[in-house]
RNA sequence: GGCGGCGUAGCCAAGUGGUAAGGCAGAGCUCUGCAAAAGCUCCAUCACCAGUUCAAAUCUGGUCGCCGCCUCCA
């Protein structure tokens, strides 16, 4: 089986084929740092973790580059009102995001670059298209005449003489020639206040869709793998970045674009007059464990509605919390060396394995993968109940379930070592309580460890606890 | 007006021609000092109608319902 996306500029599903084998260059549409990221753009970030890691997992080296854009109306309209300076005030934001990122234990990219700290390779870029004919000036302004690019409309499938044009955008927008066209520089106005440059193409400050291309081309190559943001992004930010490169490059931009769809918060679109509009952080002051919150966005195909509800979290919970089971249970399967399972063990693993990667690698369908996967682990299971697994063959499952980890990282428990240590020593006490015979005192280091918040459970190999 | 998607069990969800994965919840059983976990069993004919086919959740046409995009938006 082969890697294969369903790209969104050919709306259909294609073999992947990296540019250089073996290796990825992928571009994230990353945050506009005016505020918290909610719960819809991590839905965008999970699934961009997902497709990296998926990557990883079949052997691609990846380099992902992952955009901030920390100035246009949004970022400088909230320096203005905190007073900050437009510096101070993202990097406020560019700070929580990061934390956010932790939190839901997506990996890093290899480069998280600018747009304040790219004005240069925008400016460059922008000459460029001046030098072919693409662009028109206007106040000051710089725009990009749609009407010099052919393919334009070809990501989005929409046909720009057949675009609903309406009285407001005609009243708003009367100094384009066309109101299709976009700003590519823009001319300072006093309203930016002491965010502007000056450059050669005049005092003033850079369009939004402008930053993607110049940053994508500096670290990818002027064509690159993947592109990939939120549906919302197909058009026309996507479509003008397509524009732009291509006008600049005189060559293909992008070989496979993702979108992901949108999430839904109890069957609506997120916002804020409906009072579902929730922010990471205000999910987690509600109690819900993060990684539940992973694993909920990992669930669903990318390319479907995510229809976020809370009743889901706690499914998800549990869907964790069965993986992570069997996860101890296999640690310590030493302690009760089984006999051999007579190739069991192997079979369900590299039947898992193979189904699990076809999966994957059919458009990233982690929801099948994950079905083929709980099938292992109830095998598994059984051979544990039945406790006939070698010490390798143990070893082996663990590993496969590490290798998947590589994949969900859902795994490892957020618990800080103090608190650990300290439920450790009551698991102890109440094993020796419990080889007395001393049931009473057993039962009660039991309540204790509940409550500091664990659960301790009797296996045939030990105790095993958890984070409740 | 133009483009696109979706409708599978109580909830979530996989499945693009061969006779319905999986998770959560629920019921019963086994195991168990207790408590859990785990295992086993049970729980759907795929919105509706009409076609094509030996065979359709999967293809075609239509109906109903829901959603998105057409320059703020992950």
């Amino acid at each position: 089986m082969a890697l294969r996306f369903h790209n969104s500029l050919t709306r259909q599903r294609e073999t992947f084929q990296p540019l250089v084998p073996g290796k990825v260059g992928m571009y994230t549409c990353g945050p506009t740092v005016y505020n918290y990221a909610h719960i819809g753009n991590f839905r965008t970030f999970v699934f961009e973790d997902l497709l990296r890691r998926s990557l990883r997992f079949l052997g691609y080296q990846v380099t992902q580059v992952m955009n901030f854009t920390d100035v246009d109306d949004k970022t400088i309209r909230g320096s203005q009102a905190t007073g900050e300076s437009l510096d101070a005030f993202t990097a406020r934001y560019k700070q929580a995001f990061f934390e956010d990122l932790d939190t839901l234990r997506v990996e890093r990219a290899e480069v998280y670059p600018e747009a304040t700290t790219h004005i240069e390779e925008m400016v460059a870029l922008i000459e460029q298209l001046r030098e072919r004919g693409h662009t028109y000036e206007d106040n000051g302004s710089i725009y990009f005449r749609i009407a010099s690019f052919p393919g334009y409309g070809r990501l989005a499938n929409l046909n720009p003489d057949q675009m609903r044009t309406s009285g407001r955008v005609d009243n708003d927008e009367y100094e384009k020639e066309d109101v299709r066209d976009f700003a590519l520089w823009k001319a300072w106005t006093p309203e930016d206040g002491p965010v502007f440059w000056e450059t050669r193409l005049g005092k003033g400050r850079p369009g939004w869709h402008i930053e993607c291309s110049a940053m994508s081309m500096k670290y990818l190559g002027e064509h690159f793998d993947l592109h990939t943001g939120g549906v919302d992004n197909r058009f026309p930010h996507h479509e003008n970045e397509i524009a732009q490169s291509c006008c600049a490059t005189g060559q293909s931009f992008v070989s496979t674009w993702l979108h992901s769809e949108f999430l839904l918060v109890e069957g609506k679109k997120m916002s804020k007059s409906l009072g579902n509009f929730y922010t990471l952080r205000d999910l987690l002051d509600k109690g819900l464990d993060p990684v539940a919150i992973r694993y909920t966005l990992l669930s669903v195909h990318y390319r479907a509605q995510l229809n976020f509800s809370f009743d889901g979290i706690e499914a998800s919970a549990q869907a964790v919390r069965r993986l992570r089971d069997l996860y101890r249970r296999l640690e310590q399967a030493h302690l009760h060396q089984g006999p051999g399972s007579g190739g069991r063990a192997e079979v369900a693993t590299e039947l898992c394995r193979a189904d699990f990667t076809a999966a994957l690698e059919d458009d990233l369908n982690l929801a099948g993968a994950l079905g083929r996967l709980f099938l292992w682990v109830r095998e598994a299971n059984s051979l544990l109940d039945e406790a006939v697994l070698s010490v390798a063959e143990a070893q082996t499952m663990e590993l496969w379930l590490k290798e998947v980890d590589s994949v969900l990282d859902v795994l490892k428990e957020d618990c800080d070592e103090n608190a650990e240590a300290c439920v450790a020593r009551l698991v102890e006490e109440r094993v020796k309580a419990k080889a007395a015979k001393d049931f009473a005192a057993a039962d009660r280091l039991r309540a204790e460890i509940e409550a500091l918040g664990w659960v301790v459970k009797d296996t045939a190999a030990g105790p095993v606890f958890h984070r409740r």
